[in-house]
RNA sequence: GGGGAGAUUCCAGAGCGGUUAAACGGGGCAGACUGUAAAUCUGUUGGCUAAGCCUUCGGAGGUUCGAAUCCUCCUCUCCCCA
């Protein structure tokens, strides 16, 4: 509970866990000089961080655990122009409803990671540049920000090359090439209102964080810094904090506290190592042991459970936790059949929480379905009848984890809790059914 | 504005006028193996009241006993020249 008085060193903390890539000389002696402040944006493009925001977070919490102060950035301006580093596309504009919507409940979210309690003195804060933005004229902008950048040096910008140059020669914008003095102009905001000095994001951020800094140079005389961390890779390529179904949220209501749980533990070997160093706060000598172990026996999967448990805990919470591992036990452990019959109504509910649910009427269960049937038109766990035959051709369909065959007729008798009847597609897709 | 190429089932890409629900590959899904992994191997990948039937090859017409394959028009895409 005392971790202020043996405050860890910002800098060294995040070389070992593998999160810098770049860094402006002076961070470092920025540091030691007390109570640093630095911040990082975030588009409220949505009313739910997902876990690729978790790397900047990241940073902010060990910022924070450091004893410095941390500075969530909203982006409501920037996030209606688009940032042309990257691929992202022409944003849509956001109404402020839904900006302070979103904002809000992503806030929430935040605190699960940063201490906002305002008593501290290095209290994490959040701010949003539309509020800073919106009544700055567009003369005013150009003559108090514009005035101190040459084009020349806007150019230069890897972003900018990028497009001006590129094969891709889309070409681009006035709107996307200003991007950087916004982003820019929030720097020196902060630097003038909260002596903040330091920004920091991901790798392909770099460019409009310098940015930042020559124009508090140039306007203010002032030192800023940047700081930013490696691009999140999987070894095999694919884009990080993706599945076949989507984004990865924190919002239980976007993604289940079990899906986030089972995204965790199924993180390739490879990833695990460089993951648990990010995502997680366990100290250096914790991740090197466990890492070894990992290694000696892989199968055990230390790293990838280690790595769900702090994540889902942190994110949700250790009861979530648990019902996870709970529920993963009984889908994917030896028990099956037997402990499903067991299970009582609100466990049953809280393990399949988030999995695809229809309903039908007992009449209806009463009267005898073929399982065929059943499956693709009431669980709809097939898009047609013959996919479900070709399914149970291949021994990939159960009924309440036991394998069924073509001419099963599903009725009362299979319901669970008499209620419930679960069907299965494969090993990993579930669907349930209820009496309505 | 002139000239050329093309549009095929999730993608990519074949396709003598009949034997083509449409090759090969990728992806997806499933099975085996395993660590709820990777790799590998196997099966499958339009629908149905299923040894049969129905709907598909950019759109609309036409030729033909019969068309994804031939003709006409339309729409869209790409390339080259000005």
């Amino acid at each position: 509970m005392h971790k202020r008085t043996l405050m860890k060193d910002f800098v060294e903390e995040l070389k070992w866990r593998g999160m810098i890539h770049d860094q402006m000389p002076g961070v470092v002696d920025y540091l030691k000089e007390g109570m640093g402040t630095a911040y990082v944006g975030i588009d409220p493009t949505a009313d739910s961080l997902h876990i690729g925001h978790l790397v900047s977070v990241m940073m902010l919490k060990h910022f924070q655990v450091c004893g410095h102060k941390p500075i969530v950035v909203m982006g409501g301006a920037t996030g209606m122009i688009g940032d042309p580093s990257g691929k992202s596309e022409e944003r849509n504009l956001l109404d402020e409803e839904t900006l302070r919507h979103n904002q809000e409940s992503i806030k929430e979210q935040l605190k699960s990671f940063l201490d906002f309690d305002s008593s501290e003195t290095n209290a994490a804060l959040m701010t949003n540049n539309y509020d800073w933005m919106k009544d700055f004229s567009f003369l005013s902008f150009i003559r108090d920000v514009g005035k101190h950048l040459t084009v020349n040096y806007m150019m230069a910008k890897d972003s900018v090359k990028k497009r001006l140059s590129g094969e891709a020669n889309e070409g681009m914008s006035f709107t996307e090439f200003t991007y950087q003095l916004v982003q820019g102009y929030d720097f020196l905001h902060l630097y003038q209102n909260y002596n903040c000095r330091l920004q920091m994001g991901g790798s392909d951020q770099w460019g409009n964080i310098t940015t930042g800094t020559e124009l508090i140079r140039r306007k203010t005389g002032g030192s800023a810094f940047a700081l930013t961390c490696p691009l999140i890779t999987k070894a095999d390529g694919g884009k990080f904090g993706k599945t076949e179904t989507g984004n990865i949220w924190l919002d239980p209501a976007k993604t289940s506290p079990y899906a986030f749980y089972q995204f965790w533990l199924n993180t390739s070997d490879e990833d695990a190592e460089k993951y648990i160093k990010i995502f997680t706060l366990l100290d250096q000598e914790t991740i090197e042991k466990l890492t070894a172990r990992h290694r000696e026996e892989p199968h055990m999967r230390l790293l990838q459970k280690s790595l769900a448990e702090e994540l889902t805990i942190m994110v949700h919470s250790e009861e979530e936790y648990n019902s996870a591992v709970e529920a993963s036990q009984i889908l994917f452990g030896k028990g099956t059949a037997d402990t499903l019959q067991k299970l009582s109504e609100s466990m049953f509910l809280s393990i399949f929480e988030g999995v695809p649910l229809e309903e039908i009427s007992r009449a209806q269960l009463e009267a005898g379905i073929p399982v065929l049937e059943f499956a693709s038109d009431i669980a709809k766990a097939f898009t047609s009848r013959g996919e479900a035959r070709r399914m149970v051709k291949d021994n990939g369909l159960s009924i309440n984890k036991e394998k069924v065959g073509e001419d099963l007729i599903i009725g009362t008798q299979h319901l669970l809790n008499n209620r419930y009847i679960l069907v299965q597609k494969g090993k990993k897709n579930f669907y349930i059914v209820r009496v309505a």
